[in-house]
RNA sequence: GCGGGGGUAGCCGAGCAUGGCCAAAGGCGCAGGACUUAAGAUCCUGUUCCGUAGGGAUACGAGGGUUCAAAUCCCUCCCUCCGCACCA
């Protein structure tokens, strides 16, 4: 066993299991079972993070098959988006850290002397999908997953290209595809937008757009400073404007309108809207002095000088509300300090614990210049406690006496629709592109979006999760609550792989808006392969999935296509059987029985992925069932590139062996919780592994035992046995596996280790060999090399697949309860020998048992038994009460409160016969005589018993 | 802030929804023992405190409450992790 060669053994079933196209799904029986895992990306290695995922969903799988359906379970690669673009492009350009990513990739799997032209090819982006997809089918089939390979597809090639313009064709009819203007980031460099992905620490420090509110201030000669605001409320409590006399301002025109903003603004407002033609440079100092006409009352303020103010965030213009911004309030202690300017703030915003919120804070903190960094914090937290408990008062309008939390939206849209108020979006921190561009925001003013706001479709969506079924159930009510806050969502874009966008030419499908219910496809994908591409259109969709359309004349149409495919060789057909067998097959598989992935993909992947079903196809067709589990991290930390700690899957095989893999990832969490990868824990699991399959082995040659000869011990096994599978089926069927794995593992080698102690190690391996087959069934989803090894060798290698098996048969006869309680009986009486040999520090020449009956005055007399029934069910209160009622005695009283302190489970046992039973077994484990009853007392503790724990004296 | 998890013995982690059989599974670590030339592996025993008879005391983030009875139910507080999107 040490020296048993898990590679080995792994490879050789992977092999015979290709060779025989077990896991091929063929059209057969009713039950049908369809399950996927979202296919992954193909821009690199997969890790063992992703391998706990697709694990899981190979048991699952693997266990439908144990009960009976059909299953099919597909693969696919994605390789739609940016990223891989991306990186080609950064290949190409001889980028020295993605060179040497990506040749630390290539060469997990190939040899050196290869490496160097692999990476040289990913040039090409094409060249890096088709690489890594094929490594990852390689690594999957390693992993022993039971996949039919014949399905696989990618998202760049025609088919699916063809697959995707149908799906946006059917949104785009029920009016959900739509145009308009979107803010991205953007570098002005680059000329394109760009993704974490792409800026500098991206990944650790992510950069958001934040829309800024600006608001116009008229100056004499009918130009406006534009300051902008993250709290347009606080426009009732403007006194003056903020500028920097050091920086530079331009005029622009914007519009009809001639805008003053700073230089960095003018350059971000360019990409921001459309027609903005810079006229003038002007200096800060400029305005300083100057009035402005505030816009909500036409008050008449000035514009004064201030330190603060960067040209680099906003417009460089900032209207000042010393009442509730410390900013403010310090810039203007400053001027009234040098200047003796004296102006009142005004207060605009009751908040519970504070008088002048700004002018408080300030002092609270020490804060007393300009430059002092605290006057971020300080802003932060007026900002929130404004936000969440602050009430405008009655200088602001009609917005007087609402919360803020509850009006800012509102405060703003009104001053849009009075012209007073503009939108400016700004970057969440400075930021630049890894290639050093500057990172802005731009606005698309025509941008594609998938609209998910129209109530018929919200409502499909609630329906259909409705009648799902969700695992981590948690998840469930969290999905009704995206689909309530789902609302507009890009769909194309102007970069990256994929399918071009039907509607408007220079757009490709984004990546997550191609990947919504391509579970269909896989029904399909290895049909439509005897058809040239060219006939997958609309209307041949439409029919397959739909059911729409004319069969006839559909075929007669893909009788032309088809006839150009015979010239190329293809085998003559009738394209009417053809259309048949695909829609049948369709039919067949579909829906999507169970989709298992990851819960970050709730709230995009998976909601398109339920919204798409529930617009697109009838309610017969929904998804029927969603499992989750959590990441994987290792030794405690996440698993990220950037930490240095990840384990390819690739090396999984050599490493650990992937059986040992998969059993920790199925015990070690729940889905619920992050598996951790520590080395420490595996090798544990590993030695515990090791011994199972000890056992295994030790009674492959064992003479099973007959029915006949079974004894208490053995149907005590039994017994235990057949309870933990029957547990075990309900629980995988709920996909709590780890509950099986530790019952059908851990559990039940602690009961054969019992058993053997109790028995012999010869008995062992007999009754082992009865159950052996059983066993290695329902544990072969999550093991499935060493069970299928087992098998054979168990039954020899005529018989079939341990992986085409169904679920044993519960033996009911053998789950006997008087059994267990019999051996529970034994065990504590000798755990409380023990303890009392332990304590009174002994060494026993003889133990005598008293059983309850046998302390009574005659012979016939069991008052402890009949009292222990009578009271049984009595709540505590009343048992003493009772038991009173059947034997006046003060001994009574005593007993019974014996029994309530033992707590014990009422249950019928002879005792008697138990113990004589087991007599030699107890003469043999504590070495000396046993007595069950005998009137010898000399300590009087006979009276002590009671029904099942019987008293106890030890003479040494 | 919103939403969702957690805080259990030296550590990792069950249990908490159906309160009592929970001094609290399992593992790791540690200590002792068996086996072995030895190491490893495996197995057994112990691992809050007290106790020469199967018992008792104190314990499950902190504090309070409900109850005959709380790790488990309710309230308050403290700490901590994750998500908040347009990114695959």
């Amino acid at each position: 066993m040490a020296d048993m060669n898990f590679k080995e053994i792994e490879e050789k079933w992977q092999r015979r299991w290709e060779e025989s196209n077990i896991f091929d799904a063929e059209i057969e029986k009713e039950k049908k079972f369809f399950l996927t895992v979202p296919y992954p990306y193909t821009s690199g290695p997969l890790h063992i993070g992703h391998g706990r995922t697709n694990t899981i969903g190979d048991i699952i799988a693997r266990f439908k098959r144990l009960q009976g359906y059909n299953v099919l379970f597909p693969m696919a690669f994605h390789v739609t988006g940016t990223p891989i673009l991306a990186i080609a492009d950064s290949i190409a350009k001889g980028e020295d850290a993605v060179v040497e990513r990506y040749k630390g990739y290539v060469s997990i799997y190939e040899d050196a002397a290869k490496v160097e032209e692999i990476v040289s090819s990913f040039s090409n982006a094409e060249n890096i999908a088709d690489f890594f997809a094929a490594r990852i089918s390689e690594d999957f089939k390693r992993m022993g997953y039971s996949i039919d390979w014949r399905r696989k597809f990618n998202t760049t090639e025609p088919m699916y290209n063809k697959f995707i313009e149908w799906q946006f064709k059917k949104l785009y009819d029920k009016g959900v595809i739509k145009k308009g203007k979107y803010p991205i980031t953007y570098s002005c460099i680059d000329g394109s937008p760009v993704g974490e992905d792409d800026i500098e620490e991206g990944d650790i420090n992510k950069v958001s757009i934040i829309e800024h509110t600006t608001i116009k201030f008229k100056l004499s000669d009918d130009t406006y400073l534009i300051a902008a605001t993250l709290r347009p409320e606080t426009i009732f409590g403007v006194i003056n404007l903020w500028i920097k006399p050091s920086a530079r301002y331009v005029k622009v025109k914007v519009g009809k309108e001639v805008w003053i903003v700073s230089e960095e603004a003018a350059e971000k407002l360019g990409y921001q809207r459309e027609k903005v033609d810079v006229l003038e440079q002007i200096e800060g100092s400029y305005f300083v002095g100057k009035k402005v006409e505030e816009p909500v009352d036409g008050r008449e303020i000035a514009v004064l000088p201030a330190n603060f103010v960067d040209p680099d965030v906003g417009t460089g213009v900032v209207y000042s509300v010393p009442a509730h911004a410390p900013y403010d309030y310090i810039a203007l202690e400053d001027l009234r300090r040098t200047e003796g300017l004296e102006i009142e703030p005004i207060k605009i915003i009751g908040i519970e614990g504070y008088e002048l919120p700004a002018k408080e804070i300030c002092e609270r903190m020490g804060i007393e210049s300009q430059e002092d960094e605290r006057l971020e914090e300080a802003t932060q937290i007026i900002y929130k406690d404004e936000f969440y408990r602050g009430v405008l008062n009655e200088k602001c309008g009609i917005f007087a006496g609402v919360e803020i939390a509850a009006i800012k939206d509102e405060v703003k849209d009104w001053l849009k629709s009075e012209n007073i108020a503009d939108v400016f979006y700004e970057t969440s921190r400075p930021a630049v592109t890894r290639g050093g561009g500057k990172v802005l925001v731009a606005v698309l003013q025509d941008q594609w979006f998938i609209d998910y706001t129209p109530s018929w479709w919200k409502d499909l969506g609630h329906k259909l999760v409705d009648g799902m079924t969700f695992y981590p159930e948690k998840y469930k009510p969290y999905m009704q609550n995206i689909i309530d806050w789902l609302a507009l969502r890009p769909c194309a874009r102007k970069r990256g792989l994929g399918t071009k966008f039907p509607f408007e030419k220079g757009w490709i499908i984004e990546s997550l808006s191609d990947s919504t219910i391509y579970m269909a496809l896989y029904t399909v994908a290895h049909r439509l392969r005897q058809l040239p591409v060219e006939a997958l259109e609309e209307k041949f969709f439409d029919y397959v999935f739909l059911g729409i359309g004319n069969a006839e004349e559909l075929a007669k149409e893909l009788n032309k296509p088809l006839q150009g495919l015979q010239g190329r060789g293809a085998e003559p057909h009738n394209e009417m059987e053809i259309l048949t067998e695909i829609k049948e097959e369709f039919e067949y598989w579909y829906p999507n029985d169970l989709r298992h992935t990851a819960p970050p993909h709730l709230s995009n992947h998976l909601v398109f992925f339920l919204m798409h079903h529930a617009a697109i196809f009838p309610e017969s067709r929904w998804p029927r069932a969603i499992t989750l589990n959590e990441l994987m991290i290792r030794e405690g930390h996440k698993i990220s590139k950037s930490k240095g700690n990840v384990i390819p899957l690739a090396k999984v095989s050599e490493l650990y062996g992937v059986d040992l893999f998969r059993l920790y990832c199925a015990i070690n969490a729940d889905f619920a919780s992050v598996v951790n990868w520590r080395e420490q824990d595996v090798d544990a699991v590993k030695k515990r592994f090791n011994v199972l399959i000890g056992l295994f082995e030790d009674s492959i040659g064992a003479e099973e035992l007959k029915k006949e000869e079974l004894t208490h011990t053995d149907r005590w096994l039994l017994s235990r046995f057949y309870r933990r599978l029957k547990e075990s089926i309900e629980r995988f069927e709920a996909f709590r596996i780890r509950d099986v794995g530790l019952n059908m593992i851990f559990n039940l080698m602690k009961d054969v280790r019992y058993y053997e102690h109790r028995e012999s190690l010869e008995r062992r391996r007999r009754i082992v060999k009865n159950v052996m087959g059983d066993w290695l069934i329902i544990l072969s989803p999550i093991v499935p090399h060493i069970c299928e090894e087992m098998w054979h060798k168990l039954r020899g290698h005529e018989d079939s697949f341990i992986s085409r098996q169904t679920l044993p048969e519960i033996k009911e006869e053998f789950i006997d309860k008087r059994v267990e309680r019999e051996e529970e009986y034994l065990f504590s009486l000798i755990e409380d020998l023990n303890e009392i040999l332990k304590i009174a520090r002994i060494e026993p020449t003889k133990i005598y048992i008293y059983t309850a009956d046998a302390d009574a005055d005659t012979d016939t007399d069991n008052w402890k038994w009949e009292v222990f029934r009578a009271i049984k069910d009595l709540p505590e209160r009343d048992k003493i009460k009772e038991a009173m009622k059947l034997r006046k005695d003060k001994s009574t009283v005593d007993f019974v409160k014996r029994v309530i302190k033992s707590n014990l489970d009422y249950f019928e046992l002879n005792e008697r016969e138990i113990l004589e039973r087991e007599k030699a077994y107890l003469t043999k484990e504590f070495g000396c005589g046993i007595e069950i009853n005998e009137e010898y007392d000399p300590k009087g503790k006979k009276k002590f018993a009671i029904p099942l724990k019987p008293a106890i004296y030890i003479e040494g």
